[in-house]
RNA sequence: GCGCCCGUAGCUCAGCUGGAUAGAGCAACGGACUUCUAAUCCGUAGGUCAGUGGUUCGAAUCCACUCGGGCGUACCA
């Protein structure tokens, strides 16, 4: 279908191109205070509102920010689309849009195949980066919101029009590789590498890593010991002698308790870690066999990176493998990447970034590494170790030199966890000082998914929860929820086997998405299954129900969806319900911009949630079919199908399916 | 020690970079199914926005300090 473009429009950038240049009578800087226009909190203060007339008129003696509200109102017309500007309180302008104008403004929208959504007037090169995965280690649950938040802002700023790169910096050259190698060389398993090699490779990486750290800890114990030892004398010399009543002392003796227990409790950790791996004979023989394994492994991957004949032959064998296992991942969340150029791919340019960025004196020598330091940093920027060995910062470097030269980009993001933010400071003030001042560089940061004890979420053995099992899991719930539900329809089951299994993956992957994407992406996020599926509340679940509801309409109202849009009938908004749906469609294309702007899916699932919200309340309160005159179950139709639209799209800009009925 | 982040309803979280009486969702309580799917809707109750001070017409939001928590901090990526 090819609907003709008809004329639609963002109404806050519009609202903001009318008031701007009205501004200038008042401020050399119109478009600093242009953002206080926004959409309003409350209904009852219109639909949008205008706040900049207080903080304008604090600048300007003897004007009262009413005042000045009142004489911005004379200047600006907006008569064309809004009812008459009123000014509200210490200085609000209050901007109500009108009836006639947002019937007509909606209708249009119905002809509109990108839901009035402009393509972006100046489309930049953008780069996502995300994702990046370890070849070595099979996916976990912290690769979920790398992956899923990068998808969707990907989704979103390639509709909006931008030259969108999606790469997926794969982790694999680095340190696991050796271990995996080392492993290969001594603990393989011909049968199971026969049978599953990947399977088989992730164990490998997990013995030698399990192995590795054995013996490190073995080192560590004494020292923490004696680091318990001295704690205590000090905090006895504290508490004895000294004035307790002494706040500094007081505070002090609080920190030396406090460190104390978590020394003790981190003691008593690695002392059961140990006893349980001494407890199991075959591991604690192969310890024992190979103290010096960490090294050895190291040994390997540098050995790899020299580039030694059968180290590469094994890389070779092995990454082909480890990608297709990550592959079957992406294709049941429905991700793509446009290129996937891992750490390897930089291996050749690395020498010589670190040789251009010594010439250039941005680099120095530092206790054997070569380093960049940047000022207001303590931790130097470390681009070669003492070994001669690249680090990831060098190959971050690379790939921006890279993505400039040979990709173009104008903008890169780093869908990347929010620890590692001191590394990106210093890659890109690194950056910047290198010469690619003009490149826009975000890091898209977010935090850790948690457990219900607020820890970062594990199994009960302490390991990563594997996100494969993760999405089995989801969708095993979500049939347990769909079967429920269509078995309690008020005229028995609707849905064939092949319908729920369908219905239950797309609910249960997109209960896993939203859940992800819904919250703010700084912050930690608790894992919960319950809330996650819930029938009711803030989940996929309830919008996708919203959608079902749509099509259940025109299933039973025998309405072809594209027939009716091609009649170009009238659109009348009556109702409260149905004013308050329609308003919320037409600012899709606003959320859209700001979702691009701070790289927030959250943005778009608020927005979705509130659209679903407004319909199910329109839903109760209207009757579309049953609408008594024609024109109004025609415009009630034509508002049903702008939602659904909306609904579809939006969710999967998140990655989200639909299904026609649930 | 230094640096970054966080503290909002009983619980889980929003809060669009300084705006009007701080919002959702769960859970609680009360209502709405002879009805286009009740996986829904409507209503009630619930707050010292960790604390103190400051900046100004106006602060959950900005600044300083205090308390409490998380993370990072030279050869892992």
């Amino acid at each position: 279908m090819s609907l003709p473009r008809a004329c639609t429009m963002n109404i806050l950038a519009e609202l903001r191109s009318r008031f701007e240049p009205v501004l200038t009578e008042w401020t050399d800087a119109p478009s600093s205070v242009i953002e206080m226009l926004k959409a309003s909190q409350d209904a009852k203060f219109g639909d949008y509102q205008a706040n900049f007339a207080m903080p304008l008129a604090a600048g300007i003696p003897d004007l009262k920010p009413r005042e000045l509200a009142s004489q911005i109102v004379e200047k600006v017309d907006l008569s064309d689309f809004c009812e008459p500007l009123e000014v509200a309180g210490p200085g609000f302008i209050n901007i109500r849009l009108k009836q006639d104008w947002l019937n007509t403004q909606t209708q249009n929208l119905v002809a509109d195949e990108r839901l009035g959504v402009k393509p972006a007037e100046s489309p930049q090169k953008v780069i996502v980066d995300f994702s990046a995965p370890n070849v070595a280690k099979p996916m976990h649950v912290g690769h979920l919101r790398s992956t899923v938040i990068g998808d969707a802002n990907y989704r979103v700023l390639k509709f909006l029009g931008h030259d969108v790169v999606g790469d997926n910096h794969i982790g694999d050259w680095g340190t696991q590789f050796g271990m995996i190698i080392f492993g290969y060389k001594h603990f393989l398993n011909q049968e199971c590498f026969k049978q599953n090699p990947v399977h088989e490779l992730a164990r490998l990486y997990r013995l030698v890593n399990q192995l590795s750290d054995y013996h490190a800890t073995q080192t560590k114990i004494p020292r923490q010991q004696a680091e318990i030892e001295q704690l205590t004398d000090k905090l006895k010399t504290r508490e004895g002698s000294a004035d307790l009543t002494n706040k500094k002392i007081q505070k002090e003796v609080k920190k030396l308790k406090s460190d104390l227990a978590e020394r003790k409790s981190e003691l008593q950790e690695m002392q059961e870690k140990q006893t349980l791996l001494e407890q199991n004979e075959d591991l604690h023989s192969k310890a024992t066999a190979f103290p010096d394994i960490a090294r050895q492994a190291r040994e390997e991957t540098a050995r790899l990176h020299a580039g030694d004949a059968d180290n590469l032959e094994l890389w070779k064998q092995f990454l082909p493998q480890c990608l297709d296992a990550i592959q079957t991942v992406y294709d049941r969340l429905d991700i793509h990447f446009d290129m996937s150029l891992g750490e390897s791919y930089y291996n050749p340019m690395l020498a010589d970034v670190v040789a251009d960025l010594k010439e250039r004196g941005l680099a120095e020598e530092s206790q054997g590494a070569i380093c960049v330091f940047i000022d207001g940093f303590k931790s130097p920027f470390m681009i070669q170790k003492q070994d001669g060995a690249f680090t990831y910062a060098t190959t971050d470097l690379a790939t921006i030199k890279y993505r400039v030269e040979e990709l173009k980009a104008d903008r890169v993001l780093y869908v990347v966890d929010s620890r590692q933010s001191e590394h990106f400071q210093l890659l890109f003030a690194t950056v910047k000082e290198w010469g690619y001042a003009d490149l826009e560089l975000q890091h898209v940061s977010f935090g850790s998914v948690l457990g219900e004890n607020k820890r970062p979420l594990k199994t009960r053995a302490g390991d990563n929860v594997g996100l494969e099992s993760l999405l089995d899991e989801s969708i095993q719930r979500a049939y347990a929820i769909v079967v429920e539900n269509d078995e309690a329809k008020p005229d028995g089951p609707e849905l064939s086997e092949t319908e729920r299994r369908q219905i239950s993956e797309v609910v249960g992957l997109g209960g896993i998405k939203y859940a992800d994407l819904k919250h703010n992406r700084d912050s930690d996020y608790m894992f919960d299954w319950d809330k996650m599926l819930a029938n009711r509340g803030d989940t996929a679940t309830y919008m996708q129900y919203a959608y079902a509801r749509v099509c259940g309409i025109f299933r039973k109202g025998q309405i072809d969806r594209i027939a009716l849009r091609d009649q170009q009938a009238a659109l009348s908004l009556v109702d409260a319900s149905e004013r308050a749906l329609a308003l919320q469609i037409n600012r899709y294309s606003e959320i859209l911009e700001s979702v691009a702007i701070e790289a927030r899916p959250n943005y778009l699932t608020n927005y979705l949630f509130e659209l679903s919200n407004l319909f199910s309340t329109f839903y109760n309160n209207c009757p579309v079919l049953k609408a008594e005159q024609e024109e109004v179950k025609t415009s009630r139709l034509l508002l049903c199908d702008l939602t659904a639209r909306v609904i579809e799209h939006g969710l999967s800009l998140l990655g989200i399916k639909t299904c026609e009925r649930m």
